[in-house]
DNA sequence: CCCCTATCCTGAGGGC
DNA sequence: TGCCCTCAGGATAGGG
């Protein structure tokens, strides 16, 4: 599942192919993906356009126009969005397939489908609340200051439901949110409002640390997410918790358990995290 | 307002 | 081998 550091590795990816270069042709395979945005004029209003940026906003992916359009993918859970060259076949399941001057292309694929596609303008996206309210990101400088510990705090939520929450937090998902926990020394089923000053505070210096370093193996790859070029990452093969319910915890041996915050698995050290 | 649960969807994996 | 069942989860609608 692509959390903030799978969605900013396929944006680092995606950046340098894609600046610069005009949209030739965009063909929406499957019209029901796109959330916002007139489907039968779709193809129209994209070609010609410019890419003049790729950026990441918690778990979006924004693609900036030169007409003023703001070309914007959720992947969901199972959602990839690659480079291929025109002559490639294409996967299952591919739903948008932009063409580029330069004869490369821009694939988005989603098996499951829960991911998104929106085109309009930036004041179009947010006049009609296209897109959800979201907190700070954690990569961004200031965020422990940001204001996301008073929002820990105050809610009588479980502490890992709040994390998944991306108006608390912009891009946290299952498996960072399990991670950060760990590192922390805190039970993921704690409520908000138990938690000390001293906790939310090495919470909110363990999410950017397990973030960075997935960051730097280029994300988790545990079945579908794949980076802008559909290659796998190696940052599954790091992490302290999630997917290892039942397995000994690698700081204290103790058998990790595994239960359910929100409808989510979720895994913890009874003994580390208190 | 706040919190929680069900729902969408396909593919992987287990049991028999 | 193949069939059926369960499970995985990001975002959100709707209920309490």
């Amino acid at each position: 599942m692509p959390e903030l550091p799978e969605v900013e590795t396929i944006v680092r990816d995606l950046r340098p192919h894609l600046v610069g270069r005009a949209i030739a042709k965009a063909d929406l395979i499957r019209p029901s993906v796109l959330r916002f945005g007139q489907p039968d004029s779709f193809p129209f209003r994209l070609a010609g356009q410019q890419i003049r940026a790729v950026t990441r906003r918690g778990k979006f992916i924004h693609l900036r126009l030169s007409e003023g359009d703001d070309l914007v993918v959720h992947l969901g859970m199972t959602g990839s969005l690659t480079m291929a060259s025109a002559s490639t076949p294409r996967a299952l399941h591919t739903h948008l397939v932009i063409d580029l001057d330069d004869r490369s292309q821009l694939r988005y694929r989603d098996p499951r489908r829960f991911g998104r596609v929106l085109l309009g303008t930036p004041a179009q996206l947010s006049r009609l609340g296209a897109l959800p309210r979201l907190g700070p990101e954690p990569l961004a400088r200031g965020f422990t200051e940001s204001g996301v510990a008073e929002s820990l705090r105050a809610t009588s939520r479980q502490i890992k439901a709040a994390l998944l929450d991306q108006a608390v937090v912009a891009g946290c998902g299952n498996i960072y949110a399990d991670e950060a926990c760990f590192l922390a020394r805190i039970r993921p089923i704690r409520r908000g409002s138990s938690l000390t000053r001293a906790e939310t505070t090495r919470l909110l210096l363990a999410l950017p640390l397990v973030m960075r370093e997935a960051l730097r193996l280029r994300g988790s790859s545990f079945s579908d997410f794949r980076d802008g070029f559909g290659a796998k990452g190696e940052a599954h093969e790091a992490l302290f918790v999630y997917g290892r319910g039942g397995l000994p915890c690698v700081r204290c041996g103790a058998t990790l358990r595994q239960t359910r915050v929100g409808g989510r698995t979720t895994v913890y050290c009874q003994r580390c995290q208190r």
